[in-house]
DNA sequence: GGGCTTGCCGAAACCGGTTTCGGCGCGAAT
DNA sequence: ATTCGCGCCGAAACCGGTTTCGGCAAGCCC
């Protein structure tokens, strides 16, 4: 006996799999031309590929992604790195977001491998890891910043990518990315035409590349509405809902205090509307607000946050299938596609309560 | 020449790694030895073993896991599958419990696989496609139910598992759980010593074991304290903030209300609040609230919802412990934790109004 | 009709590991 | 001095695929 195998008790061997030399054998033929029949190589016979396909199909075989890798060095799966250190923006995303990706990368035969990393060495680490174990073919990067060290990282691995976001220079990239600041702009238009003449923006964080985007969509709107952009009323890096509570009371305490706002993110949003609670101003009235993001907490809020929604579903899955196709060798610039945020309607804007007739500060 | 590949491009092969090939040769052994050496084999020598462990750590070499597959069939993944149609009562926490499977897994050398699945029936197909293709080497089960339909379909695949939660019958399975009975006694105790005697419980969907768990801790809560059970005021199968409400406006109807509620979710906890304050009672005060899970927005409530705050980044990484001491071998009933929930108080409970000797419906 | 392509497939090497088998050398037992 | 057993390692098969190389047969051209 030769039971000199290290002591681990092993789980019951499963079924055997139907194998590439199963196929062959039933076909008599080698396992060599079944390979090259099923990945399409042209020196198989049109009529050959036919019959193994079929073949295989009808026996059920599919190749064993790790078996393949361990030649091609690709696994077929995708890789995702959370970066949880920063304000927990994505969280309520999450679940939607995984949902998307997984659907999209599941229906090619593709799989997604998730990690997470802390500070931002550790994000290096823990990619240059996943590459080198050969854990996923290639990834996608969430929350994009301007100037973002991931991208360099993975240009210089040699590593496939596609952004979510854009970054300050998008150009030979791959990326999907929602229009926001076409929402921004939206949300000028809509407050605008009720009458709004002070338009408040709080912006977020200056890194990420959406900050910039969503700002320049702001005072896009702000142009086209032919409204004046008060520099005193633009208001930069909120990143939680105290900052946007914060920011609220700064822009409320102004000597012309404006009286509407419009928020790059729902949580900026719902600090706003905390702190005009506080006040004893009425959302939709006194003051009105439109966010984005469209975070589930605040279809919760009373009132209802006014938001422009981001189909995080939709988004995952466009991310997958391009960064398939990006592995696949198409080039990053014909993987660019864009998505628009779509406007849900709350009770938190409305037209102005002096515009309505209602003297200020009138009771109900 | 042979250039009959199919035509995709391909990115540049990255730097090769050392194998294990180059770990033998650097030493003059074989690669089998090597290999033998790495993997605790008892017929080689111990200094051989110590010459080879030092020479691969000082190579850098590490096994390719998917090329260790081929013969092993095991890929060292953690395969976590969502399930997305319920109640999305698992999204606020998704981060953390990523985050801590991650991190655990990541420290053994293990990734994680993640899927998704719509519908029991896709969720059968899932499993077994991540089965088959070997994707993963055993599963976390978040989320079971009293009678959980995966379980039979991984014994049955003689695939690994541990559970999140508890079932009807947990003898001979692996699980990880947090005593959610013990924090509903200790609610019921913390109100009882406030002074409430007629509490109220609101339990959760009841396939899920998580609800006849509480509802056992609340009962037994209510024996200790000395109170009477009023059946009129349990109820059922409250799965979202909604239903929350209804069965706070049931209660508060009722002849003779509770004075403080007990709420197997933040979801109804969140809801009860919303009653509470539609109907203009005072929370902590007219009427008590206390609840579990420890979702973000129930801290951002006003006033903060007190709950019993479940550490997920914890429950993750035990998950994982335990799910790679499984799939080495362990045996289920040595892979059993628990944990506690952690009470975080808000300002939704306190002594009932006439007990502190205001009379009722006195204003402040 | 002979030489040269061309189409098509078999044979075998290869990828990076694991595992089985056998055999060498040495000390102890006979 | 054999024999035996045992510790230890090399050799080689193996896992499930991919890829290279070479060769056979048919078709084409002159």
């Amino acid at each position: 006996m030769g039971a000199r195998r290290a002591q681990t008790a092993r789980a019951p061997a499963p079924a055997r799999r139907v194998t590439i030399s199963d196929v062959a054998a039933s076909l008599g033929l080698t396992k060599g031309t079944v390979s090259r029949a099923l990945n399409g190589y042209t020196d198989i016979a049109e009529a050959t590929r036919a019959r193994v396909a079929a073949r295989a199909g009808r026996m059920g075989y599919s190749p064993l992604a790790h078996a393949q890798a361990i030649r091609t060095g690709r696994v077929r799966a995708i890789g995702l790195v959370l970066q949880l250190e920063e304000h927990d923006a994505q969280r309520p995303f999450l679940a939607d977001f995984l949902q998307g990706i997984t659907a999209a990368a599941g229906a090619e035969g593709w799989t997604l491998t998730v990690a997470t990393a802390g500070s931002e060495a550790d994000g290096r680490e823990t990619y240059t890891r996943l590459i080198e174990d050969r854990k996923a073919d290639g990834f996608i990067l969430p929350r994009t910043r301007l100037d973002d060290p991931r991208v360099d990282l993975l240009l210089g691995a040699g590593t496939p990518f596609v952004m979510y976001g854009r970054t300050r220079d998008s150009r030979n990239r791959a990326w999907f990315d929602i229009l926001g600041e076409a929402a921004m702009g939206e949300a000028v238009k809509r407050l605008a035409g009720f009458g709004h003449r002070r338009i408040a923006f709080i912006n977020g964080l200056a890194d990420y590349t959406y900050a910039t985007l969503r700002e320049e969509g702001f005072r896009e709107g702000m142009a086209d509405a032919e409204l004046d952009v008060d520099e005193e009323m633009i208001i930069h890096g909120v990143a939680t809902l105290a900052a946007g509570e914060l920011a609220a009371d700064a822009l409320l305490s102004l000597d012309d205090p404006p009286t509407a706002v419009v928020c790059a993110t729902d949580k900026a949003g719902l600090g706003v509307c905390r702190a005009a609670a506080a006040r004893g101003l009425r959302l939709g009235r006194d003051l009105s607000v439109i966010a984005y993001d469209g975070v589930p907490e605040s279809a919760l809020a009373q009132p209802p946050l006014t938001t422009f929604e981001v189909d995080q579903v939709h988004a995952g899955a466009r991310l997958a299938s391009l960064l398939i196709r990006r592995c696949r060798g198409a080039a990053p610039d014909e993987l660019r596609e864009t998505a628009l945020a779509r406007l849900r309607e709350g009770g938190t804007d409305g037209p102005p309560a002096f515009a309505r007739g209602a003297p200020e500060g009138a009771s109900e």
